[in-house]
DNA sequence: GATTGGCCTTGATAGCTGTCAAAAGTAGCA
DNA sequence: TGCTACTTTTGACAGCTATCAAGGCCAATC
């Protein structure tokens, strides 16, 4: 039981995390570590369908995916609703709160997931005094920046069928980044979040995945997914809607 | 001359500027501003069709910019280009670029411009002795995430006729910001360069310039365009594509 | 094991936007 | 002023995606 409750301690720290060479902790020395491990003490499950914030929530913590899979959608004030975001394991949520103080996004989580709180006001505090732990940060929000350009791209330039393609792809690369089988997604969310991701109707979605199951670029079992030719889907990306 | 050259002198200060209230400054008291000033020293002129800097280019310098106005563009391992935003005064250009020490977009001005130049390490390191010049960095970052948002809604859920609509009504908040009047718009980007921001083609766009002149929101002449009915304008947009 | 409800797939049709084409308008320049 | 090149507008038509509809699959429940 001893053994079990330190093993747990050590998980629970960002010096041990598996993921902390994709999250925050990238770059910093024992010393740094310790002192982020000091600010980000809380953890918390949220299961899946469970909201983690609402627009409007006052923003008191960032929150690092642990475990798990999440989505963020944002209503407009005409009612609509647009996800913006699948976020997985080692990505930061709440970065678009810093400018207003409160919540745009919603939080959802996809599955039983587990997150790190970053009390926010006691980071930017750290940061003054570790100026690696503040070049990441900046990196991450930068990179947060640059990931949505990438959705922007697909959005404003991809047809249905290489949206989807370029969705699953971009699922691949990041599981690959996490030392995980790149071509094997088991995909948390169901068609109608995809659609409305990619700015497509569920049914488009479907008739999508048929297509390059048809192809032979993939295989589909309900939400497993499996890349099967993983060059030809990505150059069926590149050549685009424009061919040389 | 002695006056003019102090005047010009004064006009190249962050102190003295009149976006002061938008851009960086904004919250930092006297003395935090001289800091800045000592660190914003390069302007630069940059002439209509000139490209400022080029995805590949490493991260020297953020740009805000001063007068003028800019659009950035990516372009896909596919080689298909997609504008990301169309910066204007206040505006910081170049923050995509810190995830990965070099420049991902391309800067070109749209009509002879003014930027001043940030160089990016020396504000890291004054962000960590200013903490309110941090916070407010991490506020334009932030912001820049969710404005990026803002165009993934507008990308993913409306209709031609709302994202020209949307489009308009984007740059009449900003001007306003600006304490610049609202209702007169002088587009410095074509037909063809709103289209591609908005992934729509550029006989699209005409199309629905035309028929929101023909509905009486708007009046056209040539690029310049005036905003009649903007409550009427917003209204389309709120509705939307979805009723109730 | 049957039933229920949610999600996914597939088909037929309609509507919106893209494509192709031509003419009109605009700006720069000799 | 007149020329040229570019941008914008407008029209006709094709193609892609949305819409409407029905049926199948799967998991949870009784």
């Amino acid at each position: 039981m001893a053994v079990t409750s330190f093993e747990a301690s050590l998980r629970q720290r960002c010096s041990n995390c598996s993921l902390r060479e994709i999250c925050l902790p990238l770059g910093l020395d024992a010393e740094e570590l310790g002192k982020l491990d000091d600010l980000v003490k809380r953890r918390r499950r949220v299961f899946a369908g469970q909201h983690l914030f609402r627009a409007g929530d006052p923003l008191q913590s960032l929150a690092a995916v642990r475990t798990g899979f999440f989505k963020i959608y944002e209503v407009s004030a005409g009612g609509h609703e647009q996800i913006t975001a699948f976020p997985m394991e080692g990505e930061l949520m709440g970065l678009d709160a810093i400018s207003t103080d409160a919540h745009r996004g919603n939080a959802v989580a996809l599955e039983d997931s587990e997150v790190c709180e970053i009390p926010f006001t006691r980071l930017e505090t750290l940061l003054s005094d570790l100026p690696r732990l503040q070049h990441q940060f900046h990196k991450l929000l930068s990179g947060a920046i640059a990931s949505d350009h990438g959705l922007m791209m697909v959005l404003g330039t991809m047809t249905a069928e290489l949206k989807v393609a370029a969705f699953l792809l971009n699922l691949s690369d990041r599981l690959e980044a996490r030392g995980q089988p790149r071509a094997i997604i088991r995909l948390p969310m169901s068609r109608e979040e995809i659609g409305n991701y990619l700015g497509l109707k569920l049914e488009t979605v479907s008739r999508m995945f048929s297509r390059l199951r048809d192809d032979g670029l993939i295989a589909t079992e309900g939400r497993k997914t499996e890349i099967l030719e993983h060059k030809a889907l990505r150059d069926l990306c590149l050549q685009g809607p424009l061919r040389a």
